[in-house]
RNA sequence: GGGCGAUUGGCUCAGUGGUUAGAGCACGCGGUUCACAUCCGCGGGGUCACUGGUUCGAAUCCAGUAUCGCCCACCA
C-alpha cells in the first residue's frame, strides 16, 4: 500500500466522458500499489482454506513484440485468474518469457545480416552476447504490453526459460531421463535445415505439396567378366533428387518382380562416383512406382537408411551442413545441391543415360522457420524415448484427470500420442540450454546435472579435462516442456512448488498442442509424477477480417497497443472474448471492437447516472445498505431478481469455460435489462413526488445493488473500467478498497412470479411503442390511453403506473375493469390504437385522426397482420397438441406448457378478431 | 490416405433436442426525453448447406453428400 491517503474515496468524481486511456494507467497503478496480484501479496483477500488456483502463462518469445493473439490469450487467462481471485482462491498468475532458441536466432540473424555480420563472423561467445542484449531489449516492451492488456500477473515471480532456475531444471530433467533410459544418443536420420544449420524435430517440418521432376536414370550393369560397365545392359531407377546419386550404395528391386529377378545379386555402376553397387531385393520396393527399381542412398533418405541397415550397406554422407556436395571426390564437391542436380542431369542426358524426365507431384518437407527445403541426413544426436511418456499422457486424458476444452481435441491428442515418434532434442544452435553430456576420447558418455560438469568420465574415470561437452543445445521446447514446474522452483521442493503445483488451467492456442502441451504433460508426469494441470483450455486463432492468418510477412498483424490506444484494453478484451467459442478461430475487425467500446461507454454512463441520481436524503459517502423490503416496488424487485438470475447464468457459463456466453449474458443483462428498463423505471420513481423518501432511497439502493453485482460479474472481462466505476459507488463495510479483490457475487434469489408480472407489463409498453411507431405518432404526443389489466397484476400495474405512462407516452392512463369497458364514454374510438399484449389490452386514443379513414385503415391493417400471425402460431400449437404421441410421450411439463400456450393464443386470436370487428 | 472444423439474416458470429432460432454491424422509419448520438424508440430481413435417419419433437443427435479451411501422414 502507498502512503497516499485519499481524503474522499467514497465518491470520487467520474469524468463525464469515458476515456479508456485516462482510466487504465491509474487503475493498474492502484493494483500494483495495493499488492493484489500475488496470492500472498499484502492486498490479497484470499481465503487460505480454499484450494489455490494457478495459471502459468505460456511464455511469449523474447523476439520483439506481442500481437493480437497474445492479447487474446492474456485476456482469457486473466479472466480466469480474476474470477478465481474474486471467488477467494489463493490465485497465482505466473508470467514468463521464452528464449525461443531457433526463433530468436532467426530474428537476430536477420538483424545481423543488415549489419553485414553473421553468426559465423561473430563466433559463439560474441553472438550469445548480442543475443542477451537483444532479448534484454525486448523484455520491457513485452512486459509493458502485458500490463497494458491488464494482466493481473504476479510480476515478482516473473520467470524466463533461460534463467538459472530453468537451467537447473533442464539439467536435472535431462539427467533423470537419461538415467531412466528415456534419453539416448544415437546416429539417426534427422531433418536438416541448411538455412538454420541445425536439425529440427518432425513437428517443425512443414509439408509442402509441390510439382517437382521425376527423372529416370539408367545405371549400367557390370559385366563381371571384365569388371567394367556394360554399355548395353542397364537398370533404370527413378528419383526426384538426382544429386543423391552420389551417395548411392545399392539398387533395390522387389523380390517377386520378374522383370528384375535375374539381376538381383549383380552389380551396377553409379555414375560420377564410379562406384559399383549391388542390386538387392527388398519388399519395401513398390513395383508399380516409377521403374520398379530404386536407388538406395542410406545417408539421405529415411527409407533407404532402413533398407541399408537391413542389408548391411555403408552410408556415405554427400551433403555438407550448408547443403553443398561434399565427400564425393568428384568435381561436384563444393557445389550447391541444386547446382549439382542441374549438372548431373545435364551430364546424364549427354551420356544418353537419362531415360525419362517428367513433372511429378510430391510433398516436400520445408523448415517451419526458414522455409528451406529440408534434407534428411544422418547425425548423431540426442533423442527422448516418447513411448512410455506418451502412454501416461494418454492415461491422463482418458481417465479424466486432465480435461481438454473443447473436448474434440482429445481425438487429435489421442491420434498424435498413439503414433508418436522419438523426439530429437539436439539442436546445432548456440542460443539455448547446452546439453549436459560429455564425451571422453573413448566415446563414453557422461551426463550430469552438476552445473560445473562432471569431474571424471562416468565409465572409465578419465579426468574432466579430457572430456568434451556436446556442442549442441536443446530444442527450445525441451525447457518449455518443464515450464509448469520449473517456474515454481522444481527440482527443488520449494514452498511455491508444494503450494501451486499441479497448476489449474493451461490456456494456449490449439496450434501448439503437440509442440508444447503434450510435452508438458509427458515430462510433467514423468518428472513430478502428477498431471501438471487439470484442464487444457485451447483458444482459437485470431485471423484478419478476411479470415487470413495474421503474420508479419503478410503485413496484416495488428498491434494490440494501437488498439488499446484507440478503444481501450477493456474493449479489446471484450472483443476477443465476445461471440467466440473455445478452439474456434475468429476474424477480428473494427466493428467488434467498436461494439465493445460502446458497451464500456454504456456502462460508464449508466454508472454516472446512478451516482448522480442519489436522493439528497442519502448523504454523500454513505455506507452501502440493502434497501428495506417494505420500500421496494415491483421495478426494484425486478431489477434485483434479474441481477440474481444473471449471477446464476454467468456462474454456469464460467463453470463450462463458455466465456463467449459470459460476455453475451452480461451484455444483454446490462444493456437490455438494466439500462433499458431498470434505469428507466427507476428514473420515474426517483423523480416522483408522490413516492416517499424511503421508497426513493430503496430505489436508489436497488440500482446500486444491481450495478455493483454487474460490475463484479464483468470485472474479469473488463477489469479497468469496472474497477474505476466500482470505486465511485458506495461499498459495504466488508468490502475491500478494490474491486479486483472484492468477492464474486452469490445469487440472492429470484422472484419468478414478479418477473413474469413485470415482463407482462413491459410487453404492453413495447406493444404501445410499436403501435405508435407504426402509426407514426410523434414522440411528444402523449395519447390518452385505456387499459385492461387482470386482477392479479393490478397491484404491480398500479405501482408501475407512472413509469408505464412515461415509457409508453400514455397519459392519462385509465384503467378499465373489463375489455368491454374500453372506449366507454368516448364519442368515437375510430383511429385509436389497439394493443393486445398477453393478457393485457390497451386502447390509445388519437382524437386528431378519429375521423381520418386512412389512419383507420392503417390500424386495421396492422391488427390484421397481428391476427394472421397469431392464427398461424395457434394453428401450429393446435397441431402439436393434436398429436397423440406428443401428448403421451413428451414430458408433462412440456405438454402443459403447450396447452397454456394454445389457450393464450386462442384468447389472443379471439380478442384480435373482436377488436378488428369493432374498428 | 486418415482425422478435425466450418456451412445459421447482406456481413461477422452465438446457439448445451423442447414455446415463435438470437446478437452486433449494415439497412429502413422516427427521435435536441435532464446517464449515454460511442445514444434512444420502432421495424424489415433466416425453409439453420444438401439428402436420409433416430425422436412425440432436430439448427442441435446419427449416417451420407457437397463446398471451404485446418491438422496429421517416410513412398523413390
Amino acid at each position: 500500500m502507498t502512503d497516499t491517503a485519499e481524503p474522499d474515496t467514497a465518491e470520487p468524481q467520474l469524468p463525464k466522458a469515458y476515456r479508456p486511456t485516462d482510466v487504465e494507467g491509474p487503475v493498474y497503478d492502484r493494483w500494483l500499489a495495493a499488492d493484489v496480484f500475488a496470492p500472498d501479496g499484502a492486498g490479497s483477500t484470499a481465503d487460505p482454506a480454499l484450494p489455490p488456483f494457478t495459471i502459468i502463462q505460456p511464455p511469449p518469445n523474447v523476439t520483439g513484440s506481442l500481437h493480437l493473439g497474445h492479447a487474446q490469450r492474456t485476456a482469457v487467462e486473466d479472466l480466469m485468474v480474476r474470477h478465481a481471485r474474486m471467488r477467494g482462491h489463493p490465485t497465482l498468475f505466473l508470467p514468463g518469457l521464452d528464449h525461443a532458441s531457433i526463433a530468436a536466432q532467426f530474428v537476430l540473424d536477420g538483424i545481423l545480416a543488415k549489419e553485414g555480420e553473421s553468426r559465423q563472423s561473430l563466433g559463439r561467445e560474441r553472438y550469445l552476447e548480442r543475443m542477451r542484449e537483444f532479448s534484454e531489449s525486448t523484455k520491457p516492451i513485452m512486459l509493458g504490453q502485458q500490463r497494458r492488456v491488464g494482466a493481473s500477473a504476479d510480476w515478482g515471480r516473473l520467470r524466463y526459460t533461460m534463467d538459472d532456475v530453468s537451467a537447473k531444471a533442464v539439467r536435472v530433467a535431462f539427467e533423470r531421463l537419461y538415467r531412466d533410459g528415456l534419453a539416448y544418443r544415437t546416429e539417426a536420420m534427422v531433418n536438416w535445415c541448411p538455412g538454420c544449420r541445425t536439425s529440427v524435430s518432425d513437428l517443425e517440418v512443414v509439408s509442402s505439396p509441390e510439382t517437382g521432376t521425376l527423372w529416370s536414370i539408367r545405371y549400367h550393369l557390370i559385366d563381371e567378366s571384365t569388371g567394367e560397365p556394360d554399355p548395353a545392359e542397364t537398370i533404370t531407377v527413378a528419383t526426384t533428387r538426382p544429386e543423391t546419386i552420389l551417395g548411392d550404395v545399392a539398387v533395390a528391386v522387389h523380390p517377386e518382380d520378374d522383370r528384375y529377378r535375374a539381376l538381383v545379386g549383380r552389380r551396377a555402376r553409379i555414375p560420377f562416383v564410379e562406384r559399383d553397387v549391388p542390386i538387392i531385393a527388398d519388399d519395401v520396393v513398390d513395383r508399380a512406382f516409377g521403374t520398379g527399381a530404386v536407388k538406395i542412398t542410406p545417408a539421405h533418405d529415411p527409407d533407404d537408411y532402413a533398407t541399408g541397415k537391413r542389408h548391411g550397406l555403408p552410408a556415405p554422407t554427400i551433403l555438407a551442413d550448408d547443403a553443398t556436395i561434399t565427400n564425393t571426390g568428384t568435381q561436384l564437391d563444393g557445389l550447391d545441391r541444386y547446382e549439382a542436380r542441374r549438372r548431373i542431369v545435364a551430364e546424364l542426358a549427354e551420356r544418353g543415360d537419362l531415360a525419362d524426365e517428367r513433372p511429378h507431384e510430391m510433398v516436400l518437407g520445408r523448415c517451419q522457420r526458414s522455409n528451406d527445403v529440408l534434407e534428411p541426413r544422418l547425425k548423431t544426436q540426442w533423442f527422448i524415448r516418447t513411448g512410455p511418456l506418451a502412454t501416461r499422457a494418454l492415461d491422463a486424458t482418458r481417465s479424466g484427470r486432465t480435461r481438454i476444452v473443447p473436448d474434440r481435441f482429445e481425438k487429435t491428442w489421442e491420434h498424435w500420442l498413439t503414433n508418436i515418434r522419438d523426439w530429437n532434442v539436439s539442436r546445432q544452435l548456440w542460443w539455448g540450454h547446452r546439453i549436459p553430456a560429455w564425451y571422453c576420447p573413448d566415446g563414453h558418455v557422461t551426463v550430469t546435472s552438476d552445473p560445473d560438469g562432471p569431474t571424471t568420465c562416468q565409465v572409465c574415470g578419465r579426468p574432466a579435462a579430457e572430456l568434451q561437452q556436446d556442442p549442441d543445445i536443446f530444442d527450445t521446447w525441451f525447457s518449455s516442456g518443464l515450464w509448469p514446474f520449473s517456474t515454481l522452483g522444481w527440482p527443488d521442493d520449494t514452498p511455491d512448488f508444494r503450494t501451486y503445483y499441479p497448476t489449474s488451467v493451461m490456456e494456449t492456442g490449439y496450434d501448439i498442442i503437440f509442440f508444447w502441451v503434450a510435452r508438458m504433460m509427458m515430462l510433467g508426469l514423468h518428472l513430478t509424477d502428477r498431471e501438471p494441470f487439470h484442464t487444457i483450455y485451447l483458444s482459437g486463432l485470431i485471423r484478419d477480417p478476411e479470415g487470413q492468418k495474421m503474420s508479419k510477412t503478410k503485413g496484416n498483424v495488428v498491434d494490440p497497443l494501437g488498439v488499446i490506444d484507440e478503444t481501450g484494453a477493456d474493449a479489446l478484451r471484450f472483443a476477443v472474448i465476445h461471440g467466440t467459442a473455445p478452439g474456434q478461430d475468429q476474424r477480428f475487425g473494427r466493428t467488434k471492437l467498436e461494439n465493445a467500446r460502446n458497451f464500456a461507454n454504456k456502462l460508464w454512463n449508466a454508472t454516472r447516472f446512478v451516482i448522480g441520481a442519489r436522493p439528497e436524503t442519502i448523504p454523500s459517502g454513505a455506507e452501502r445498505r440493502l434497501p428495506s423490503e417494505a420500500d421496494l416496488g415491483p421495478a426494484e424487485r425486478w431489477i434485483l431478481s434479474r441481477a440474481s438470475a444473471t449471477v446464476e447464468a454467468v456462474d454456469a457459463a464460467m463453470a463450462g469455460y463458455a466465456f463467449g456466453e459470459v460476455t453475451r449474458l452480461l451484455y444483454d443483462a446490462i444493456w437490455n435489462e438494466f439500462c433499458d428498463w431498470g434505469v428507466e423505471l427507476a428514473k420515474v420513481r426517483l423523480a416522483d413526488g408522490s413516492s416517499t423518501a424511503a421508497e426513493r432511497e430503496a430505489t436508489w439502493w436497488a440500482l446500486v445493488e444491481a450495478l455493483d453485482t454487474y460490475l463484479r460479474l464483468l470485472h474479469p472481462v473488463m477489469p479497468f473500467v469496472t474497477e474505476a466505476l466500482w470505486g465511485s459507488i458506495p461499498h459495504r463495510a466488508s468490502d475491500p478498497d478494490l474491486l479486483i479483490v472484492a468477492r464474486w457475487p452469490a445469487p440472492t434469489g429470484r422472484d419468478d412470479r414478479l418477473e413474469r408480472d413485470v415482463d407482462a407489463i413491459l410487453e404492453l409498453v413495447r406493444g404501445l411503442r410499436n403501435a405508435r411507431a407504426e402509426a407514426q405518432v410523434e414522440a411528444g404526443n402523449w395519447l390518452a390511453t385505456e387499459v385492461v389489466v387482470p386482477q392479479a397484476l393490478g397491484a404491480t400495474f398500479e405501482a408501475l403506473r407512472p413509469a408505464i405512462e412515461r415509457l409508453a407516452r400514455a397519459r392519462p392512463l385509465d384503467r378499465r375493469l373489463t375489455r368491454e369497458a374500453l372506449g366507454e364514454g368516448r364519442a368515437s374510438t375510430d383511429g385509436a390504437l389497439t394493443v393486445i399484449a398477453g393478457e393485457l389490452e390497451a386502447l390509445a386514443h388519437r382524437p386528431e385522426t378519429a375521423s381520418d379513414p386512412a389512419a383507420r385503415d392503417l390500424e386495421r391493417a396492422r391488427l390484421q397482420r397481428e391476427l394472421d400471425d397469431a392464427r398461424g402460431w395457434l394453428e401450429a400449437a393446435r397441431a402439436r397438441l393434436a398429436n397423440d404421441a406428443f401428448v403421451s410421450k413428451a414430458p408433462p411439463a412440456v405438454v402443459e406448457g403447450a396447452r397454456a400456450r394454445e389457450a393464450d393464443l386462442a384468447d389472443q386470436v379471439a380478442r384480435l378478431e373482436d377488436r378488428l370487428q369493432d374498428r
